[in-house]
DNA sequence: TGTTTTGCTGAATTAAATTCTGGATATGGA
DNA sequence: TCCATATCCAGAATTTAATTCAGCAAAACA
C-alpha cells in the first residue's frame, strides 16, 4: 500500500499535530473542503499509520515525575537478538528506546520520581534483564524544549 | 496556584493521554460523572498546564524524516546564559533540548531527512550559533519505543 | 472506450459539545 | 459558630459538530 500525501493531507497533519482537538468542521474550513471529505481523509491517515495516535501531553511534574534521564545501555546480544530491548520496552518508565550506532547499544529516555526512584528502577528492573551488561546515566537538569511536532512541509 | 489532582483527574488524564479524541460523553461515562462536570475539569486541567497540549503524533517516515539523531552539544556559556539554547530551540528539526549534568552541556533530539540533511543542518545552522563549541552526534539505527505516555498513578 | 475505483459535495440524521440554572458541599473569615 | 463565598456537580436546554449516505465527477485501469 503506497502512502502518498498531497498538500491537503499535509495541511491536515500540520493542524492536527498542532491541536488534535480541532473540530472536523474547522479543519474543513481551513482546507476548503466539505467536512465529510475531511473526515474521510483523517480516517485514512489514521488507518494508514500516518497519524500514529492522538494524545494529550501531560506535564510530568504534576504527576510527580520530576526526574528525566537518558540512559545508555550495553547488551551482550548479537545483531538480530533484541530480547533486552523487548524487556526494556515493557517498562512504563522507559518512554523511548532507540538502538544506536556506536559502542553503546541503546539509548533510553526514562522518567522517574526522583534520583532514588531511578536507582530503584535500575536495581529492581534493569539488573534483572539477562544480557544487559552496563548502563551509563545522564541526568537532565532542565528541559528547554520537548516536542513531538515534526516540521511538516507544505508540499512534498 | 496549587495544583492538586484527585483520582478522577488522574483517570481523565490517563484516558486522554491514551486517546485525546475520546468524547467528553465517553469520558463522563468512564469516570461516572455528568458530561458538563468532566468538561469543566478538562478545561481546568488545560488551563492549569497539567495538560500541555493535545497533539497528533505523525509518523516521521511518511513526511520523509528518516533520520533520528541525538546530539551532545558543548557551549562556552556560563551558568545563567542560555542564548545557545535559545537559538537551538528555535530550529524545528530540534525536537527536544535538555540541559544535562556532566561535561556536555546539552542533549538535542533531532530529526532530518537523511545524513546529508543533518550535515547540512549542522553546517548551516548549528555552526552559526555563537558560543556553540562542539557537537557529538549519535545516530539512531532503529527506534524500538517512542512514546510520551507517562505512567500515571491511579491516586496520588 | 467502457468499467471501476476514488474522492468529493451537500443534505439528513445522529450524537456530542456547550451553556446555564440550581443545589450541595466545602472553605474561610469574623 | 455562623454567615458569606467559592467549588463542584447534576441535569436540562440549546447550539454545534460528527457521521452517514446518496449521487456525481474525474481519474485510473483494463
Amino acid at each position: 500500500m503506497s502512502v502518498t500525501l498531497d498538500s491537503i493531507d499535509l495541511a491536515i497533519l500540520t493542524q492536527l499535530q498542532q491541536d488534535a482537538t480541532t473540530s472536523n468542521t474547522n479543519l474543513a474550513k481551513k482546507v476548503k473542503m466539505a467536512p465529510s471529505a475531511v473526515l474521510e481523509r483523517v480516517k485514512k491517515l489514521k488507518q494508514k499509520g500516518v497519524i500514529l495516535e492522538q494524545t494529550a501531553r501531560v506535564h510530568p511534574e504534576y504527576i510527580d515525575l520530576k526526574l528525566l534521564a537518558f540512559i545508555f545501555i550495553k547488551s551482550s546480544e548479537g545483531p538480530g537478538n533484541i530480547s533486552v530491548a523487548k524487556q526494556l520496552s515493557k517498562l512504563p518508565e522507559v518512554l523511548e528506546l532507540h538502538h544506536i550506532a556506536g559502542e553503546d547499544c541503546y539509548i533510553a529516555k526514562v522518567r522517574a520520581r526522583d534520583p532514588q526512584s531511578l536507582a530503584q528502577l535500575m536495581r529492581d528492573k534493569f539488573s534483572k534483564i539477562p544480557g544487559l551488561l552496563s548502563t551509563k546515566t545522564t541526568i537532565v537538569l532542565e528541559t528547554l524544549k520537548e516536542s513531538n511536532h515534526l516540521p511538516i512541509p507544505k508540499k512534498m
